[in-house]
Order: C-alpha cells, then structure tokens, then sequence
DNA sequence: ATACACATGCTACAATTGTAGTTTAGTAAT
DNA sequence: ATTACTAAACTACAATTGTAGCATGTGTAT
C-alpha cells in the first residue's frame, strides 16, 4: 500500500534533519538548513511543503498555537535506504550484489580486519537458518 | 580532467545499446529502443543527441556518407558504473560499504554459496598483503 | 490597540527530463 | 532529373527540481 514516494536530493537534505530531530519546527529546519546548506528560509520552507505534500513527511499544529507547525517524518530512514538501495541495486546491477561488490572494491580495497567485520556480517544474516553459535 | 556527466535514466537505455553494439547507426538503436521501450524514433535520436552533447558519447559520419552517423559510447560502462556506485554509496552511507551491506542483507539474505563467494571475492581484493593463501 | 515579526500559503521562473513533431537536406529508385 | 525516403537538425512542451519572492494572517511587545 504505502509506496516510497520519490524524494529529491534538495528534499533529502531535509529529510536528514526531520529524521534526527523528532516533531520540529520549520524555524529548526530552516536554521539547519541555513547553516548546512547556506539555503534562504523560504527554500527550505517549499521544500518542508513539498515532502508534506508527498506524504514524505507530516505537519501537525503544536499544541496551543493556531499556526506554527510541527514537522516529522512519515518515511522512515531505514525505509528510504532500503528503497533507494534495493531500486539502485536493481538499476545498475540486475538486483546482484556479487557484480557491485566486485565494482566497488576495484575502487576501494579493504584491509584484513575490515574483511573479517563484513565476512561476520554475512554469516550473521544467512538464509538458510543456522544463525551464530550461542554460548556452551 | 575527465569527468563523468550525468546520464539520466532514459540516456542510460540509450547508453546500454551503444555499450552492446559498438559504431551503431542511429536507425539501429531507434530499432532497439521501439522493442525494448516503445519509443518514437525521435524520441531516441533526441537522445542520442544529448549524449552526444554531453559527451558521453561521439559520432562519426559513416565512410562515404555524407550524412549517416555511427554512434559510439566515450563514457565506457565500467566507468559509469563505478562513478555511480560511488556516488551513491557517497550520499546515502558517507562511502561505507558496511551500513550498505546490513541494510541489504535486511532485504535479501544470502545462502551459505553466495556468502562463501563474496567472501572469496573480498580476500581477492584486499588492500594490505597479497594474495592470501589458504592452509595447504 | 498598534506595530512588528514571523509562519504559512501562493506565485515564480529557469534548467532539466521525458517525449515527441516539423523542417531541411543527402540518397536511392525511377 | 524527379520523386520518395529518411537521417539529422531544430523546435516544442508539460512535469519536475532547485531556488526563491510576495502576500496574508497570527503571535508578541509596547
């Protein structure tokens, strides 16, 4: 039912700062943006309007004013990184992780003990049952 | 000095049969993409002239024509594919193959196979000493 | 009450993207 | 040559995106 609506690079920027600051106002949003972004107050308030519009994120009157509003998310991270990640994985690489890695580490070798961290990884999340040896 | 222009998601299609089909005359590739994507003929010559222009590809008029061009990629896939992984593990994990990788696994688990073939992957491309060798 | 600041809601506008139509000029067939 | 095709060039146009200004209504200090 919920699909993740598309959301711009401009738009995710704001999304960073709604994710890790829960029910906040657009005068927070704007100050970050300010400083982050060197962004005018009203680019980050269309933006603010826009993921609202998309139902990235929601807007709810703080309690007992008539007009300033509480910004929070509704997509959360995780569910953005796992929808980009997967759409992107599917795009350039058929879906396979195999071939990326393969990329990827053309780029960027990785030493002994960063091997071993990701190697632990996989064996943590495997498919067929058997997932890590309990104590005695 | 070279860097890599963006190529937008339809482009890509166009780039994909230029990577399959080296000196490609146009009315190939409208072939490919009327099949493949249902496009109008000037819908991929439009295209293959943005590339062009953006150069990630080139043309070159066919021997003894005055007119008939043959399309080629500059931007080679591999090099897409990296500048791209890249960035997109740039922006959505700071660079870090490890948060990538768990919130992959989160989706799509591997079986004890696919997990012995990455890891042999990874012992493959490591930074520090070289070529590891097994215990005999 | 008044005035001022500020949150929201419209409006704007150029660049990019997806998707083509129209015009012009080589080419091949008669 | 004349005609008919068609490759290439130029033009179009709505939707999206980045980036913001203006107008209006509400809270706040005098």
């Amino acid at each position: 039912m919920n699909q993740i609506p598309p959301i711009t690079d401009a738009e995710l920027e704001v999304m960073r700062v709604l994710w890790a600051n829960r029910d906040c106002p657009s005068s927070e949003v704007v100050k970050q943006m300010t400083d982050r972004m060197g962004w005018s107050p009203n680019t980050t308030r269309t933006l603010l309007t826009r993921l609202v519009q998309k139902e990235a994120a929601g807007a709810k009157l703080e309690k007992g004013s008539k007009r300033t509003q509480l910004f929070f998310p509704i997509i959360s991270e995780q569910e953005y990184l796992q929808s980009e990640t997967k759409s992107f994985m599917k795009k350039l690489y058929g879906g396979a992780l195999k071939p990326m890695l393969a990329n990827f580490l053309q780029d960027k070798k990785l030493n002994a003990q960063e091997i071993e961290d990701l190697k632990a990884l996989f064996d943590e999340n495997r498919s067929d049952g058997e997932t890590e040896k309990r104590e005695p």
